[in-house]
DNA sequence: TTGTCATCTGTCATGGACTGACATAAATTA
DNA sequence: TAATTTATGTCAGTCCATGACAGATGACAA
């Protein structure tokens, strides 16, 4: 790696421990980003070429959790039921998080504390899981054989599931966890998911107008 | 009705329906506040003065909705379980729904045709259910006689429910539904969330440590 | 080392979403 | 009609974000 590319990845770096600190002291709408910039001692356009916004700086640790997922869910066995392959898929992912956050813990728990005190930030985050999820929805459709089109049951399952975390990560906040809080919360309510879910959604059919089989619906 | 009140709220009205149809033609980003404002012939401050944001008027008539299911929760009987309460109280609200859309079905559907198209609205439109599903959750909590912040089940049901019903309005979306087709695919989305909710729900207990029983876990 | 090239950065100008302050115009009420 | 309340317009200003251009700096070959 050329002095020029380290320079780069030194500033990125920079712009985000500068820009969380001051989120952690002034709260994250009251720090401006000509404030960062100054921290770091780079002009504010150039904070826009390193981030596309104030939000991308705040997400960016979220992202690379996510692909994660993805991977961890292809990587499950094709005879593997629907709901168990996305419940482990999960469970791959959050010791994934676990690893990778114990690096630097103090870092992890910045970054959580502060997108959590937003509900509009936190927001946004879930609101990017979309992409995510759409991508695991083909996923679990392709290993049923289905057209993720016609067929809502996958998209709902990702959909019951992702929600599922999102409350443990919400518990975890109000609880102001330590890291292995965290994961324990944001386990526990993925087992409470699977286990509410198991009973009923092997049996789950639909009918022939691609819609719910329990009851006679509209073609949409 | 003296004749400020009215015309405060033809303003209003006039506000959004100009907004929405250079929405429709513009698009929601590509339309500015003082396009709207200027449409109407009116200061852009003005605008200000009765939406707080841009994000405010296309969100608008949302906020009458999610007001309908915390009363339908709160009037279905005390002995109902939770996950049915929850179902029936949604059912009631959809129904709700479509009979105050059949009024200006046109109008209706424009808007949700606006926020269905843009996905940063639609996810601030869902972020902002959160207040009502705090509602929920702590209605729930009351009927069970469990303290909402120990217990995380009921509010793990909301989401669940709730996750349900985003991807019923996604479904209908993809498929550019009439009001009609749109209520049957939430319904049916609903639906099939219970069912598969329903044999797994009712037995899901809770660990000593508050957390869950399917697995010892941290105290958090 | 030097000169060329690609790329990063700062500066400037601009636009769009908001907000506070203040004056004016209009409706309400007495 | 006079006094009061309230809505509106104007103005100035902040913050986020983006395009354009020029200068600085690292990469690389001769």
């Amino acid at each position: 790696m050329g002095l020029r590319e380290r320079k780069k990845h030194q500033t990125r770096l920079a712009l985000i421990d500068a820009a969380f600190d001051l989120f952690l002291v002034q709260g994250y709408e009251a720090t401006t980003v000509d404030q960062i910039a100054a921290a770091v001692d780079v002009s504010p356009r150039t904070f826009f070429r390193y981030f596309g916004s104030k939000e991308d700086l705040a997400l960016d640790f979220t992202v690379e959790y996510e692909e994660l997922v993805t991977t961890a869910l292809a990587a499950r066995p094709a005879g593997e039921a629907p709901l168990a392959a996305l419940a482990t898929a999960f469970r791959e992912f959050i010791h994934q998080m676990e690893a990778n956050a114990a690096d630097d813990t103090e870092r992890f728990l910045k970054h959580r504390r502060v997108i959590d005190a937003n509900p509009a930030l936190l927001a946004t985050g879930f609101a990017r899981m979309a992409e995510t999820e759409k991508k695991l929805t083909a996923e679990l459709a392709r290993r049923q054989g289905t057209d993720p089109a016609a067929d809502p049951r996958p998209r709902l399952l990702v959909a019951l599931i992702t929600s599922a975390l999102r409350v443990g990560f919400e518990c975890a906040a109000e609880r102001d966890c330590q890291l292995v809080g965290l994961v324990g919360n944001v386990t526990d309510l993925l087992n409470l998911a699977e286990a509410a879910l198991t009973p009923g959604w092997g049996q789950l059919s639909l009918g022939s107008s691609g819609q719910v089989a329990t009851k006679a619906s509209s073609p949409g």
